[in-house]
DNA sequence: GCACTTGTCTACCAACCGGTAGAGATGCAT
DNA sequence: ATGCATCTCTACCGGTTGGTAGACAAGTGC
């Protein structure tokens, strides 16, 4: 019986439950399978995480943190409010790209109700409080189309992430394709869809 | 022991399921649940669907053409591109108001993987055929963005069942309010995102 | 060498779930 | 009234799930 040791241990379970629960939705996945899929019994999970709540609560923590550092990074040193905003999409679509079920898991924490997603959205509260200062001085700059700032992400947040998420509507709407060239067309879709819907109108 | 006879009894069933499939998603609805918010036995609700997926199937076909009939509805005597493409979003938020698990549903369907969401697409398919159609000439006509446009529908998709959807998520980034004068606002919002994103760029 | 913490396991359980078997009850056509 | 299809029910079953109890092994500090 072989010791990976704590943390180790602790971390991998956390991604294979987010794979899972992103593909299979919270009640979807079994203890039972994510264990094995790690290579260790039911028991030896319920060790590291007393209840599936709980393991939960630390998948929620852990991809606020992981995408808060994605997007942290992406957004270093960029200047423009165009290249902030492109960073930021191009962050979440090379995660999505590298850990498919990542915006699944994400999307289904939303569904799971406010207490689950607030567990997730507050390592991402200091992100969201910067977008939205930048999406006003961009406003009062006049470079971007006025507007809530604050419901203006919320609506930028629900088409990436069903960018990101709706593969089978996509598949049905579009037509075949599963491929990596088509999560690319996507990224480059929504960019354009986004920067269309930042301009501000072009009268004066 | 009321009899209320064959038909009505079947769509109230499937209009409960669509509820709780939409709510709890399909694996956390149970046939039990569905059966007594009904006022009948589990066995009952076996005898009109021999299957948990029979009934599944059912209520993506029901889902289907209840949205097909609202949105044809809606589309009667509209004229110009940006008329249609607000009243579809129109019709679409208002079922949503009067009917919330409604488009939850449609994202379960969706999250179930190709099969099922073929199945509600199918009905849609008409809908589809005519929208891409649309926006084509829209962009032949220089009054839309020129893009893929079975892409660019995709993207429609996603960013208004996103604002329906994600409503665990419009709380964490914008704060409080659950009531139906936030439907309206974030309807309002989708309209003007929407119509800003369609707009072909200012310079000729 | 011995107590203790950490990690992994086997064995088990009560609850729930989807589904089967089959007994009545009701209305309708003949 | 009688045969038959329709509808609803009670009773039950096998499988799965989240979770408990507790044995056992391995490293660590003393």
């Amino acid at each position: 019986m072989p010791r990976t040791g704590g943390e180790r241990r602790r971390t991998t379970i956390i991604e294979e439950a987010i794979r899972q629960f992103g593909r299979d939705g919270y009640k979807g996945a079994s203890l039972e399978h994510i264990a094995t899929a790690v290579g260790v019994r039911k028991q030896t999970l319920l060790y590291y995480f007393p209840t599936k709540d709980a393991l939960l609560e630390a998948c929620l923590a852990a991809a606020g943190e992981r995408l808060a550092r994605d997007i942290g990074a992406a957004l270093a040193g960029m200047e423009t409010y165009w290249d902030k905003a492109e960073a930021v999409i191009h962050a979440v679509f090379g995660l999505a790209a590298e850990w498919p079920e990542f915006p699944m898991f994400v999307r289904e924490a939303g569904r799971l109700g406010p207490e689950a997603f607030d567990r997730f959205a507050a390592v991402i509260d200091p992100l969201r409080e910067r977008a939205i200062g930048f999406l006003q001085s961009g406003m009062d700059d006049g470079e971007i189309r006025k507007q809530d700032p604050a419901l203006l992400l919320f609506t930028l947040y629900t088409a990436v992430v069903g960018a990101l998420t709706e593969a089978s509507v996509l598949n049905a709407v579009v037509g075949g394709d599963e491929s990596r060239a088509s999560l690319k067309r996507r990224e480059i879709e929504t960019l354009a869809f986004v920067r269309a819907a930042l301009r501000p109108p072009a009268q004066e």
